[in-house]
DNA sequence: CACTAACCGGACCGCACGGTCAACTTGCTA
DNA sequence: TAGCAAGTTGACCGTGCGGTCCGGTTAGTG
């Protein structure tokens, strides 16, 4: 934090390979990935990875973080858009798109722990509260829906596409398109039990 | 298989417990919940585990197959119901209200080895499609949704739920009444990508 | 009641994991 | 180009897991 003396070349080089690699192993095996089998696909020893990060749980929370913020400014950005709903619509599209971890209850995990992790987290959702928030006023998501049911939902196309062996790898989107119609006002039966707070 | 003399009543009961112990530990840690723990709340040891279950996988394969049967009952009783809509949300309540397992990607992969598992599987899976036809018929749900995705889509809530810590027990109710909402076919936009083959 | 096959339990094994460390290599700077 | 801090590496360690095994226990039977 207070040291930012810039890293050696080969060192910011084997930074990136890992966290690619990272998120890739992470993408096709799940969290469970051994850091010793991430260090091989990056091709670099395994006390390297230890080197940029003290433990396995920091290098998970690096990659989230980047996600969070890409998505953060993403939905800052979209707070100018003129169509509220078709903005939320990309928001979530563009969250599915990034291969998400399936396994969120790291996050929520990590949170109490790491400030880092918390402050993206927190970050990203008041993006979301404010898409959702300027989608309800313009009648495009039903009224009874929070941002924290959009945060919980934002996973689930790629969860629920996740457990099909051999599928389409856009066939997230068929889920995705089903939540999205389940957010429309019209129609909407009445949600049972209030939302959840989160952090 | 062959062999069906009837267990020594100690045999029994330690069984009973030993399944009732793994569904509770299941739920609360995962699938990663480890043996030794199953064995200990069950006041048993963990031999005794592996005299009943040759390996931890057959353990969790005895529980699916159980709640398998038990929704696949459900299904084809609620072939005869009036309301076929009815009859599908009250399937899907059912399936979310017997604690699901997060990882589903046991069942795909226990399919191909353990043919008890898959036959489990195959029978709900037909009772859903009935379910699904029969609702779709009476134009309860929309027309381009199909049992597998009926299948998908039925841990999803129990999934989205899990990741609130301290939630209300109940929130996997607000999830599937959302989920419900999408499948309902006023005003649904046709959805993309081909419904999965599954099994 | 005595006998035995079925059953129980927990010490034990091998393995894979996350994490450490000390010897070695290399990019930077003066 | 010499010197050194920064970076790299893979052998190594402790731990906790799934699974084994055998000496002791117990439920059922004649």
């Amino acid at each position: 934090m207070t040291d930012t003396r810039p890293l050696r070349a080969d060192a910011a080089r084997n930074r990136r390979l890992l966290l690619a690699a990272a998120a890739d192993e992470f993408a096709a095996r799940g969290l469970d990935a051994s850091v010793a089998d991430i260090a091989r696909r990056a091709g670099v020893g395994k006390g390297t990875v230890f080197r940029h990060f003290a433990t396995k749980d920091e290098l998970i929370a690096a990659i989230l973080i980047d996600r969070m913020a890409a998505l953060s400014d993403l939905g800052e950005a979209l707070r100018e858009a003129d169509d509220a709903g078709a903005a939320l619509r990309e928001f979530l599209t563009a969250a599915a798109m990034q291969r998400q971890e399936r396994d969120l209850s790291f996050l929520a995990a990590a949170s109490e722990a790491m400030p880092d992790v918390d402050r993206a987290r927190g970050r990203m959702m008041t993006a979301i509260e404010r898409l959702v928030e300027r989608a309800r006023e313009h009648g495009a998501v039903r009224a009874d829906v929070t941002g924290a049911d959009v945060f919980l939902l934002m996973c689930a196309p790629n969860y629920i596409a996740g457990y099909v062996p051999d599928a389409s790898p856009d066939l997230w989107r068929r889920y995705l398109a089903l939540i999205l119609d389940g957010l429309r006002p019209e129609g909407a039966s009445p949600l049972p039990e209030a939302a959840p707070e989160l952090g």
